[in-house]
DNA sequence: TAAATTTAAGCAAACGTTTGTTTAATTGGT
DNA sequence: ACCAATTAAACAAACGTTTGCTTAAATTTA
């Protein structure tokens, strides 16, 4: 029902190659009057271009597709407008498909929806993908690049923080506060991610003559519930003064779960959480965290698959901003 | 340089028609040997599907559009995973693009991108158009319903909580308490919701035999800051025992603004929140709250568009929760 | 064994655009 | 007044599918 060309070209008395040319302002090919009536029929019909008829012809799309690895993760949203500013100031459009954070499956509906139409490139957002989906993603020949995740394969393009040096520097934050006996709550140990942190918060331990407890570390999801069973974990005589946290939710897991057994924060326990998002200045009191800088991973993620090829795996800075977590001993 | 179907055929020798066939699994078309065939050489040929090129012709998508107002929105979440869930449970495809809150230009933009492409339907989340942008999308032959927002004009399909009953009874939940002197926080008093929000509060107080003062009401636009202003406007010696705030997010506002001026909560102010997301438990105290059916929103929002004229204005219902920062006088 | 039916596959049109090429009309130069 | 150059618009092919219709071969029926 919906009008096309066709339907403006017959109502204005001229071809549609020539519509097509006034609509897209192809001001050489036409002359003014011409112009005026294709305008006021397409007023008339209320039409709207078919996009995915016209970039079937160009073989050109101008939307950049984004797959999110769930719903909850709050960081995310900074990732999005960061992508978001940037696309707009290209002229792209952003869509966004929700991907299952573990089911396989979902995951591939998710890729397929998105692989199966014309988009001009990919981003995903802290995707842990089977090897089954990415190659179906490789497969495509759209250029994509991964985003707040890195992988051990180097040739994945990815964008991220340095995640031995977030470990480290969040450890850093309470030794330089002179904690020694610091526990790492609710970091995945699987993932790269994971295992970097972990190594960058054993080294910063070492390199302060402090020799890493495996009781110290409760490896979990990065979630709020991961925090508190982190936090339960070490208990009320672990001995710890300081832990640090995974994500902002799991530090406030840890900090909720320590209220509850008694130790007020930070007087009997620090915390330093990882992420920085809105989330640390809303609780009581505010996190001392790792800040990733998620703006920029996503301005940096479209300016990549813009110009692909150029640098594989990029590293966006992080600071650690001081709050009201961490008590100097 | 994408694989076609024309490519499987060349490949399996066979017509373009039949390749469509056998990948459509339309079974009464073709025989198990070339069937065979033409799974083999899709396979080897990385073959895609190019699903805006299917459409085009069938006229006819299984994908649903979600238009959200904003990144930040936290309950956003909830009803983009009822849209979802029963999106996936009807064999669609959802993607979602974000508007700016305010600005009509990215407004209108993000209702082109999803008007201009095939979608079977539009899901505008606590979206206000201008009347603009509003005409453009019923320009559209698109069955569309708005969520989380009501409005004055009855034609429009939308699926919310009832407003009134939402202020009237988060009101009620302090009066039950015994508080007699309560405020109004960050609601918006320009828009539906607000109003309504704010009609419930008023018959609350008067059902209770109370008169509402005009400094009792701070309106402002739901946002963290909101609540911290509101709070900050009503200053320590308000009078005012409770408060009833327009978001989770104003309600963090208003407790932190209020731990601030050094008021306990509920000591000294109790909080009733409205929204009921997450965000309730995880700050100390945790927030009492009128929390509404976002799930179900997302859910009826997709139900109404592949049964669309049903029923234009759906509303969802609501509970109390009772949590921690309501002191009963 | 001839006619009727079933099965398997191909032909070609259509969806709504864009764009290279062609044609027709107008203008300018001499 | 004639030819070249410019301007304005139309023609038609193409993009990658789907699907109604046709054709050809194989099978069944009488």
């Amino acid at each position: 029902m919906a009008a096309t060309i066709k339907d403006i070209a017959r109502l204005a008395g001229v071809s549609p190659a020539t519509v097509s040319r006034v609509l897209a302002n192809k001001t050489a090919f036409y002359g003014p009057a011409t112009a005026e009536k294709v305008q006021a029929a397409a007023l008339k019909l209320g039409y709207r271009k078919n996009t995915a008829a016209a970039e079937l012809v160009t073989q050109h799309s101008n939307v950049i597709a984004v797959v999110v690895n769930s719903v909850k993760t709050n960081f995310s949203s900074q990732i999005i407008t960061g992508i978001q500013d940037t696309a707009a100031a290209h002229g792209l459009n952003v869509i966004i498909v929700y991907a299952g954070i573990t089911d396989p499956e979902a995951q591939r509906k998710a890729l397929l929806t998105v692989i199966e139409r014309p988009v001009m490139g990919i981003l995903l957002l802290s995707l842990n993908l089977t090897s089954e989906n990415l190659q179906l993603l490789q497969g495509a020949q759209t250029p994509y690049c991964f985003l707040s995740i890195a992988f051990d394969d180097g040739d994945l393009p990815s964008i991220a923080s340095d995640d031995w040096q977030v470990g480290y520097q969040a450890t850093q934050t309470l030794l330089k506060a002179g904690h020694r006996k610091i526990g790492l709550a609710a970091v995945d140990s699987d993932s790269h991610t994971g295992r970097f942190r972990l190594a960058g918060y054993e080294s910063a331990l070492r390199d302060a003559g402090v020799t890493p407890q495996a009781d110290w570390v409760q490896p979990g999801v990065y979630s709020y519930v991961a925090g508190r069973e982190a936090m339960t974990a070490y208990g009320v005589a672990s001995g710890l003064t300081g832990v640090v946290a995974g994500s902002d939710m799991a530090a406030i897991g840890v900090l909720n779960q320590a209220r509850d057994l008694g130790l007020a924060v930070p007087t009997d326990l620090s915390i330093v959480s990882i992420d920085g998002t809105e989330m640390c200045e809303l609780v009581q009191p505010q996190l001392t965290s790792v800040s990733q800088n998620f703006y920029d991973m996503g301005a940096a993620g479209v300016r990549q698959l813009l110009a692909p090829g150029k640098q594989l795996q990029q590293v966006t800075p992080i600071q650690v901003v001081d709050r009201q977590t961490v008590r100097v001993l």
